[in-house]
DNA sequence: ATAGGGTTAG
């Protein structure tokens, strides 16, 4: 950090390009040479030899002022096409935040042009690359502005391209854009494939005309596309939406019938349960979860899920239909114990049922029952809501005893922490500190120095030394 | 590229 400080003092300008290739982090030699305004920036930063990785790009992104975004987009879509780097989704989410794409959508169309004034390499690489800018930004119109730019760099648009503008166009609900682009894809020799006919039948499934994604998926098989299980199960979706549930069943014994590449499988099934859950036919969900058992096919973790938070939620004789349909979850197999009674533990705290909820969480751990991470963060915020910290204390120990991969979040332990110390736990709370710092846990919380004024009443000497170093 | 139920880093 102090290096860093150290370093911005030096102007850049006073150093030797020896010296300076020798001294600096492979970021800001990079930004270096996008500043250095040469005809060709592409080549330039090429030159460099340097290939950077994700915090490099980012590093190098976050050093632009606003007056250099567009630089810095650019700089961006190089790094992009950098043989053996890929962005990663998080990346271009980063990008597309920090840079102010979306509100500023022209900063995608001029780098666009000046790559062609400047006479740049551009591939369909790079291409891609600026797609999939448009389509974290979500801007529809310029990814079809980029997609009719694609000749004046000599290069053939793919199906790649056109499913990515067509997703945008239909996630924006103009289905008829999006079914013009399909067309128009035979004309220029492209053939629309699972993902473009995906994208479509997800569409109109979204806006309830199931009709016509039901002839897509017709059309789908003569045009030599597979027709699968998930294109099958988006229209089934689609149905349950539309609250045509008879017609939805209908179409689950097709698919039972059908092919193979077309049986129904966890998912599938999954939908249809959650969909009679959502309309408080309950007995229905069940009765799917009998079915699919019969055709070969064990329920997981979600299916379990949405059943039980609908067995709570509208069950007519509460715990004992909780206890019949987790026993058959765990007989089906493919859900363990442990996961139903944490379900149960989430759906309750989701139903605002506390009690209840403590209580089951309680009888997991004496009878071993061993919780999962969500159900753990959920209870102990809960308890820390309550102002119980005590309590909370001690759970959080057995639940460290039981061995839980922890998934509590930072600042309820930081609340945890500064409660136990304002009721008077210093013991507890040093005990906890210890156990944070040994996770590398930062404190995050405004009152640090209250927290350390109680833990010096405990006279740990060495959680006071480790407290000042961390 | 399919569902649900929280977070982290890149």
């Amino acid at each position: 950090m102090l290096l860093n400080l150290i370093r911005r003092r030096i102007s850049p300008s006073k150093l030797s390009p020896l010296r300076f290739s020798t001294t600096s982090s492979p970021a800001e030699r990079l930004y270096n040479h996008l500043q250095s305004s040469t005809p060709n920036l592409e080549k330039e930063l090429t030159s460099s030899n340097i290939k950077p990785n994700a915090t490099c790009i980012n590093e190098v992104i976050t050093r632009c002022k606003p007056n250099q975004f567009q630089l810095g987009l650019r700089f961006f879509i190089w790094a992009g096409t950098q043989s053996g780097h890929r962005h990663s989704p998080y990346m271009y989410t980063k990008a597309c935040d920090f840079l102010k794409i979306r509100a500023n959508p022209d900063l995608i169309k001029n780098v666009v042009e000046s790559l062609k004034k400047d006479e740049s390499f551009v591939s369909v690489k790079t291409m891609r690359v600026v797609l999939s800018i448009c389509s974290q930004a979500k801007l529809a119109d310029v990814a079809l502005w980029v997609l009719r730019k694609f000749p004046e760099f000599g290069l053939c648009v793919d199906t790649v391209a056109y499913n990515v503008v067509i997703r945008l166009f239909v996630d924006e609900g103009d289905l008829s854009m999006g079914v013009k682009l399909m067309e128009e894809m035979d004309g220029v020799d492209l053939c629309p494939d699972v993902m473009t006919y995906t994208a479509l039948i997800n569409g109109f499934c979204n806006a309830g005309e199931v009709e016509e994604a039901w002839e897509l998926a017709k059309g789908m098989s003569k045009k030599g596309c597979v027709v699968n299980t998930v294109t099958y199960s988006r229209i089934l979706e689609g149905v349950c939406k539309c609250g045509e549930m008879e017609r939805a069943l209908e179409l689950l014994t097709e698919m039972e019938k059908g092919e193979e590449g077309t049986s129904p499988n966890a998912v599938t099934y999954t939908l249809v349960i959650q969909a009679f859950v959502e309309k408080k036919r309950v007995g229905e969900a069940l009765m799917v979860l009998d079915r699919m058992r019969e055709r070969g096919c064990s329920p997981n973790r979600v299916t379990a899920s949405v059943l039980i938070q609908g067995v709570l939620e509208n069950g007519e004789e509460g715990v004992k239909d909780l206890s019949k349909l987790v026993d058959k979850l765990v007989k089906f197999g493919g859900v363990p114990l442990s996961e139903c009674f944490s379900s149960a533990v989430v759906s309750l705290i989701r139903l605002k049922r506390w009690e209840e909820a403590e209580k089951m969480f309680r009888l997991m751990l004496v009878r071993g029952i061993r919780p999962d991470g969500l159900a753990c963060s959920l209870v102990l915020r809960e308890l820390c809501l309550l102002e119980r910290y005590h309590d909370c204390f001690l759970l959080y120990e057995e639940i460290e005893k039981a061995g839980v991969v922890s998934t509590i979040d930072t600042d309820v332990h930081s609340v945890l922490l500064l409660g136990l110390c304002e009721q008077g736990r210093s013991w507890e709370a040093a005990k906890l500190a210890k156990s944070m710092l040994d996770k590398k846990m930062r404190l995050k919380v405004s009152q640090v120095e209250k927290i350390i004024e109680a833990l010096k009443k405990t006279g740990d000497e060495d959680l006071m030394r480790r407290l000042s170093t961390s």
